[in-house]
Formats: structure tokens, sequence, C-alpha cells
DNA sequence: TCACGCCTTGTCAACGTTTACATGACGACT
DNA sequence: AGTCGTCATGTAAACGTTGACAAGGCGTGA
């Protein structure tokens, strides 16, 4: 691998003069830059990026922190951050948390040893702030910024990308009461997501501005994750015990698949006996039959969203403390 | 954040002794090494990896080129990878590659620039030989590891780990015979697939040791990508031909969901009009209904063998040229 | 003719780590 | 008592880059 030194000898300059040129710093003479390029050429120089980083003190590298990429939405987040990372010549770190807090704090304790840009927190998972604080004092020190994406975390003061969830739950509540299927039941992580209880909150509200009377019965917090398998067990639990839910807002697609399956299983129709509609705009859903109505989560605002942020914070500037993008309801077959 | 020197002044010794202490390597005086890491703990020190990938001339990390992460399959690969490679104290680089082959040329010359210790190539798309020659060179040079993953690509001397894909396709074949849903379909990329060609060999092998006879009519050869909207196409344009197919064996799981869905949406019963056998395991397979009967991707295997060959292939050792693990048949409902 | 300033380039230190080499102390063996 | 080997540790160079500082050359204005 050809180093500064390198061309250097092969150009008859300086290194110094070298970074110049590369750097594109300070005034050269025209025909040194002639020949320091056409050396940069002949030896296919590229600068090492860990020399640059070692004396920039930073690696230009974000990273992404994920409760599993194996979830479409995350999938779907991690392809538009790495594109847009990579034109602001980035690169992503990819990390799965998984639902554990601890390893939460060894991976950020990571990113400031490694001395990276910024990390992007994409877990659904409820984080206490207080978690999070001695780690939260470091990165600061080391200049790395922590942003939330894909949910809000502005009441512990991390500046977020993140969709509107309580409107977009209003919007699901409101198209469900326009068609009739009422009453509406809300299944999805409450309690332990963040993200789940913004979007209870706006169910919550959806209800109250339809003078709908809220009812225990159709509030099914889910303990574990947002995955299909979940969202089968409880729609069967609920049918088996008689829940007279007439429709069912998911938190994810994955839960309303699998709330789906369970109705059918049962022998239900969808959307004639039950209506279904999911959060997430995840590309099957167009095709699984009926087709699911959900709320879709445009990522392509997220990848450069981060970008904005990170780049003010790392400005010096502080950052305003959420952006929040809107969902738009994709009406299909399941409700 | 404290280095080295910091450690090494808080403990009154030499950087030297720290690192070594650090290391673990080479002899220390109990009470020296005693003091040192009181040191470090005091001053919270960990070690900058700049610094150690600069001295090196190595850092620790891969990274992972997929088609497009969105795609189930690679974020369950992306998920075991990333796994796997932390247990080995490595870090996982993303890149979506799109289908660009000269993007791909430009990442792999990034890796190198960056001195990853190994790529894994996880695209389906062909890749003729010739095209990544010279930078092949580089990468052997630079010692860094190429490995296929997810495809062999035995044939242009990169070791891979991946499916046995042949035996794969003959399971399915077998299973339709086997079901009484002949004639079989073949829908996939076939020509600008690598992973696409293995497959469409297994089926052509599948059929010949059923005696079954070859029909052009029945190999659908997908151009674009392997995603929902090319197989709902490629099926609604069969049904309209009026191609009598009786089942379908199709490249991923996605493009059976697109195939599935436009036949339903053509009115015909799965399976009892048209049987449909898809290519990936994916989670939600399982969840739509009629369930997806799929050849399963355990990608947990990969992520640990790609490891294993790049600590073999980083000991200087030449790497087996293939690994291939066995595809199981997931039997459920569509075929 | 001299002083000054600009343009161009070179020298060198620093980023944090690892390790080859050197140093010194101490015990053991001849 | 002298030599040697071992153990523990320090010194310094190297990895590749950037940028502060210095220095040389040359033109311009007085």
């Amino acid at each position: 691998m050809p180093t500064l030194h390198d061309v250097a000898r092969h150009a008859g300059v300086s290194i110094a003069t070298v970074s110049r040129v590369l750097r594109g710093i300070s005034s050269i003479a025209p025909d040194t830059r002639e020949r320091v390029l056409s050396s940069v050429a002949a030896l296919g120089y590229a600068p090492n990026p860990l020399g640059q980083a070692l004396r920039a003190g930073h690696i230009n590298a974000v990273a992404l922190l994920v409760g599993d990429i194996e979830q479409g939405w995350y999938a779907s987040l991690a392809r538009d951050m790495q594109v847009a990372l990579e034109e602001e010549g980035m690169d992503l770190l990819l990390f799965n948390l998984g639902h554990s807090e601890t390893r939460l704090r060894e991976v950020l304790e990571r990113a400031v040893s490694m001395r990276l840009r910024g990390v992007a927190l994409a877990t659904s998972d409820h984080i206490p702030g207080a978690a999070l604080e001695p780690v939260r004092a470091r990165l600061a020190e080391a200049g790395i910024a922590l942003i939330a994406v894909g949910r809000n975390l502005e009441e512990i003061g991390i500046p977020s990308v993140a969709h509107d969830d309580e409107q977009a739950s209003r919007i699901a509540v409101g198209h469900l009461v326009q068609r009739g299927y009422t009453p509406i039941a809300y299944m999805s992580r409450i309690r332990k997501s963040a993200t789940g209880r913004v979007r209870f909150a706006g169910y919550l509200a959806g209800l109250a501005e339809h003078g709908i009377a809220r009812d225990p019965a159709m509030e099914w917090d889910i303990a574990e994750s947002y995955r299909f398998k979940a969202g089968y067990n409880v729609m069967r639990d609920a049918i088996a015990r008689g829940v007279g839910m007439r429709s069912v807002i998911a938190g994810s697609d994955e839960l309303a698949l699998g709330a789906m399956a369970a109705a059918r299983d049962a022998g239900l129709r969808i959307p004639e006996d039950v209506a279904v509609l999911g959060f997430g705009g995840l590309e099957w859903g167009g095709y699984v039959r009926p087709a699911l109505t959900t709320l879709d989560a445009d990522t392509s605002a997220f990848g450069k969203g981060f970008c904005t942020v990170l780049k003010a914070l790392a400005g010096g500037g502080s950052a305003p403390p959420v952006s929040l993008v809107p969902r738009r309801l994709i009406a299909r077959e399941s409700a």
C-alpha cells in the first residue's frame, strides 16, 4: 500500500506538499500539483483512513444501534442510513442490541473508545434516562453525537428524528371509526417501548376525539417484542376470551400479520369480522391477502435527517430537539 | 480520554509496561501489574482502537456487502454476522451495493484503503470473475480476506460459505412431485444471479431425477431483482398466458409471496389450483395464509463459518474452497 | 538598494499504540 | 569472584496523517 511518503518520493516533494495538494488547502504551484497528482495516480495512492482518524481523533463512522435488524423496519432504516452516510463520506457500523440495557451501555462505551462521529439509537425499547447518564457524559466529552432515530427521546434530552406516532395513531383510529370498525382494540408493546407508549397515547387521544370511551379489555400490552408470534398469541387469546373487538391496531406490521393469521385460523374473515391495521409500511404488507392496511414508515427522511442533526451538533450548534415526520395511511384491504 | 501515557504516569511506570500488562504478554512483577491495573480502573482507560489499528496495519472490522439489506434474508444474515464477529472482537461495516458492479469495485477498493480484516460478499448478483481481478490482487496484497457468504463463488476462486442450493432445489422438486403438483414451474433470477443459476441447475437435475422433461415455458427468468413485485408480475403474466403449471418454485420468499398474491388475485386457490414454494425461510412465511412452504435459510451457520474461514486465511493457511450447509424444507400449507 | 510581504515548500511534532532493543539487577553456576 | 542467564522495565521507533512553524525565493514599493 503506497503511503504519503511513497508519493512524496515519487514526485520529488515533501509529504506535507502531497497532503496539501490532496486536501486542496493552501496555494500550490500548478506544476507541483500536476506532478503530485500524477504520482498519486501512478502509484494508486489512497489515503489511509486510520492515519487520518488517529490524527483527527475521530473516525468517520457512525454506529447504528438496532434492536434486531431482522425486523423489517430496522432493515429499511439501515439501508437509508447507510446510503445517507455514504454521501457524507461516512461508514456505518451495525450493532444488534437485542433487548439488553447493559449491552446498550457497553456498545455506547465502545463507541467512545472507537472515537466514532456519532451514534444512531434506534431500539424501540424503553430506556430510563438515568441508565444512560454516566455514558452520556462520556459521549459528550468525546464529542460523539447521540441521536435517536425512529423514536422520540426528547424527554430525556436526546435529539430525535422520528415519526409522529401520536398523530399516526389518531389517523388510524379515525380511519377505523369512519369505516365503522368499532370497537377498536390496540395491540402493542406499551409499557416497555418508548414508541409504543407514544402510539398508545395517540390511540387514547383518537378515541377521545371521537367520543369513544376507553375500554381496558381492548388494550393489549405485549410483554415480549414486536414479532409475529406475539401478535398471533395475543390475538388468539383475545378471540378465545370473547373480547368483542371489531378491529385491531397493531404496533407493527409483524404483530398485525400475526394477528391476521390468528383471526383466520379462528375462522374470522378480514376485514368483515375483524379489521387489522399495522404500523410499518413494510413491503410484504402489500402482497399478503388481504393486503395489509398500514401506517407507512418512510425511513428515507431519517438517513438525511440524522446527518443534518449530526452536522449541526458537530458544528457546535445545538440541534432542534425533535424533528417529527408524519406517517401516511396506506389503506389496503385489511382495514 | 485517558491514554496509555496517562495511565503510565498515574501508575509511575512506562507506557510499555502498561501496554504489556494490558496485553498480558511477557512477565510483569505482580505488584506492578496490580498498580497498573488499578490505575487503568481509576482513569477508566480503554485502548484506542485507532492507535492499535494504525500500529497493526489492520482495523478489526469486516465489511458486509449486501445487495439490499431490506431483503429479509440479508437482514437475517447481517444479524448473524454481527453477532459472530462481535464474539471475535470485530465490528461490522455495512454496505448496500444495489446491483451495480462498479459500486462493488469501489467498495472493495474502500475496504483495502481502510485496511479491514475481511470482506463478506453476499450479493446474489452474478459477478464475472474478470471484473474482480485487479481489485482481488490488491485485496490479497493487503491481506484482506474476500469470502463469499450465502453464495458459492468457488468457480472464480473465492472461498465460500453457502447453502447447498443445488440439493435444495432437488428437494423442492421431489416434494412437489410427491404431492402431485406437476408440472412444476421455476421462477427466479437465473442468468443474472449466481445463486439463481445453481438453484436452476438443481431444478433441472430434480426434474431429470423424476424423469420429467424440461419445458422452457415453465422456466421464468426474472430480469430485475428478487422482490415481491417481480414475483407478482411474472406470475400474473404466466396465468394470463395460460401456462399450465401446477406449482411454482420461487427463488426467494419475496418472489413466492408475490406469486401467491397474483394467483389469488386471479382467482386461483393455493395450493389446490397452484402450489407455491419459496426459498428463504423468512419468518413472515409462517404467518401468511396459506402459510408458505419454503426452503429455510439457516444463516446462523454463516456468521461462524465466515469467522472460521477468516481466521484460517489470516493464519496463512488456505481455507477450504467451499463449505455448503444444507437447506431443510419447511412444509407448510402453500405446497 | 533595502525592507517587507507573499507565495511555495520543507521540517517536525503529534495523535496512541506495540514491540525490538537496551539496561540494570539479581541469583546461580563454575 | 567472575560470568552468564533470567526477569523486569525503560527507551525509542514505527504505523500514516495533518498542521503549526520556519525558511527560502522573488517581486514590489520606497
